[in-house]
DNA sequence: ATGGTTGACCTTCAA
């Protein structure tokens, strides 16, 4: 079993791209983030017809997240309970037995910003909805841009990145509680080869530069954890013309 | 020079 994460940077846009990338990587169960697009306009019969079901919670312009799966994607959520947000930014479901909760955080902007704050509000909440879901569904795996940078390592120039926003050590300490929960940097699991990135901005050439942070995340509980055989980003789509910013993050589960 | 890009949307914000 193939699962991935992937912001595509607006559905509209990255249709195209996003099902030609399913085409030549067959991945059985995927997160997408930042789809822009409210319910009505997401492209449920584009996606069947590659044999994709999808369960998606948008709004206008901004956020919105999906899943999408070969299989039936049963027991779905949205959003996190005790955490009214307008912004959509959180969808579970389970397929195959696997739970799959994909998560868009809050970029935070600026460190010491009102959107910061926000930012570190939702990381605890995100804390205490994935201590339930650990409770209710032991294979878990928590996918998702993260908009955090865990650690040094993560970024192309610490000397540029250390401190400010997406590796502010707040930020970086709930990542850390995350994973003090039960939960391992599926990325981390494999060797990985130095400078491997899943984010470049756009500006500056930044990619053909590899001026990247590895802010996009697979977090695997330990049965799925225990079951991991590969991890990998795949930076082919980010190559492409009018590619999304974010390269896609694939893991590959031994069968049980 | 305080820059550079992309997406959504319409003038500016978010990333």
């Amino acid at each position: 079993m193939r699962i991935a994460t992937w912001n595509v940077n607006s559905l509209n846009v990255r249709l195209p791209h996003l099902l030609d990338w399913l085409a030549a990587s067959p991945v059985d169960l995927l997160g997408i983030q930042e789809t822009k697009l409210t319910d009505d306009k997401f492209p449920f019969a584009a996606l069947a017809a590659a044999g994709y079901q999808a369960v998606h919670s948008g709004q206008k312009t901004y956020n919105g997240v999906a899943l999408l799966a070969r299989g039936v994607i049963e027991d779905v959520s949205r959003d996190m309970p005790g955490f009214a947000d307008e912004q959509k930014r959180v969808i579970a479901g389970t397929v195959n037995g696997v739970r799959y909760v994909n998560v868009y955080v809050v970029n935070g902007q600026a460190v010491g910003s009102e959107k910061y704050a926000y930012k570190l509000r939702f990381l605890e909440a995100l804390q205490r909805y994935l201590a339930e879901e650990l409770q209710r569904y032991p294979n878990l795996v928590v996918g998702g841009d993260y908009n955090i940078a865990p650690t040094a390592e993560d970024t192309h120039d610490p000397e540029v990145w250390e401190g400010g926003i997406l590796c502010s050590e707040p930020e970086r300490e709930g990542f850390r509680k995350l994973l003090a929960l039960g939960l391992q940097d599926g990325f981390r699991l494999f060797p990985q080869e130095a400078k491997t990135f899943t984010w470049w901005d756009y500006r500056q050439a930044a990619f053909r530069r590899n001026m990247g942070l590895r802010i996009d995340h697979l977090l695997l509980s330990a049965p799925l954890a225990a079951r991991a055989r590969s991890a990998l980003v795949d930076k082919a789509p980010r190559k492409l013309e009018r590619p999304s910013d974010h390269a896609p993050l694939v893991i590959e589960l031994a069968p049980v």
